[in-house]
DNA sequence: GTTTTTTAATTGACAATGTCAATTAAAAAT
DNA sequence: ATTTTTAATTGACATTGTCAATTAAAAAAC
């Protein structure tokens, strides 16, 4: 029953079979997800996703689109609930591993299907820039503060490598339970925050001392 | 030219599947791999691999087996050259980066296709273990001397984790050149390893101060 | 209101893939 | 020399992603 799609409807379309992807994926791991079987999910025929999707891979990076772009709107209302940066920090911390927890594959989704992702998709790109920026804006105001003293970015790398390899092994189940590894991150965030963090003071001396990694 | 297999040709076999596997891997990723390729890269029929491996799937844990045997390897080694704790702690973050530096394709191929069943493959579960083995018994060791502090499961988890988190960002080409990524991992691991320690002494005090993450 | 045009959706077709059953062929055992 | 064991190949089939051709329905033009 042809008509014309309105943008609403285009964008309906992609949603759901966003949806459907992410579900199956959670039962059946990526290679359990079939375009056919999406399309049966859909009620429409096999080829009709072309219509609003390029090819497969093309719903793949919708769908980790839409996820990254949740996360960085998570991040993004956290920031703005504190005004304090060691604050925002533990918050957004704390944010972003809650997603995570317990969302797993919807993380899993996000980062493991790193297949072929250059720069090709870049809306994709876009969010999952966008997804960091809270952080690396924490971290920025903290250095011009002089709370934290180094390069904003590689900070911000820091504690988000951090993060994310907790999540990783986590997710791997390599970890204990949820209160292991929110343990874990306190410990961890606390640690690399005060790494860089110019406050404590004794932190400096105790660099000079060894020199190599 | 069929004849009685040797152990030896079996394992053969198998080696050289697993070279191809990585090097079309690294060429067209996972989904480049496939069953009648592979067996024509070694000039076999089509079905010849099932009598070396169960499946498509087989050949992976088995790819990845060998390569995380191989880094368990290269940080065993590591281990036995230095006797004290932190310098052995420092030798083996640096191996387990230049191999992941090094060999990129190696370490994506080893984490990025997480999508088999952890137990279900015994041996590649194994391999794995044996490759933080070396990280956890320093950190068991430091503890035991009083070094450092906390449960040295947990201490490995942590370390390992910021090892593997600054690696996925610079596998995502979200970091900077090499050197970079050296001098994240130098100052994460010295602050990780402050972290625990239970020199400064400065550090259980300021624990103290914040309590919830 | 009828015809034409545009556009959404379906069907048909094809090559590539993973895997199994049946078959061939070569070595080992008898 | 014959039988048995075992390695390797071929044939076959269901599934998959994708494109070309086709159908059908709504919108536009007349």
């Amino acid at each position: 029953m042809p008509k014309i799609l309105t943008p609403d409807e285009v964008l309906r379309f992609r949603d759901r079979m966003c949806d459907h992807a992410l579900a199956t994926f959670a039962k059946h791991g990526v290679e359990g997800i079939t375009l056919r079987g999406l399309a049966a999910d859909l009620s429409c025929s096999r080829t009709t996703p072309y219509r609003y999707f390029k090819d497969k891979a093309d719903i793949l990076a919708a769908l980790r689109k839409r996820e990254f772009g949740r996360l960085a709107d998570a991040q993004e209302a956290t920031l703005k609930q504190e005004t304090e940066p060691r604050k925002q920090l533990v918050a957004l911390a704390s944010t972003y591993l809650q997603f995570a927890i317990k969302e797993p594959d919807t993380y899993r989704v996000m980062y493991q299907v790193v297949q072929q992702n250059p720069s090709q998709y870049t809306e994709l790109a876009t969010e999952i820039l966008r997804s960091g920026e809270p952080i690396r804006r924490v971290v920025q105001a903290s250095v011009s503060a002089g709370i934290m003293h180094g390069d904003p970015t590689n900070i911000g790398y820091m504690l988000w490598a951090g993060l994310h390899g907790l999540i990783a092994l986590h997710l791997a189940d390599l970890l204990g339970d949820e209160r292991e590894i929110e343990e874990l991150a306190t410990v961890m965030i606390r640690s690399l925050g005060r790494a860089v963090s110019t406050e404590p003071s004794k932190t400096a001396a105790a660099r000079r001392t060894s020199k190599k990694l």
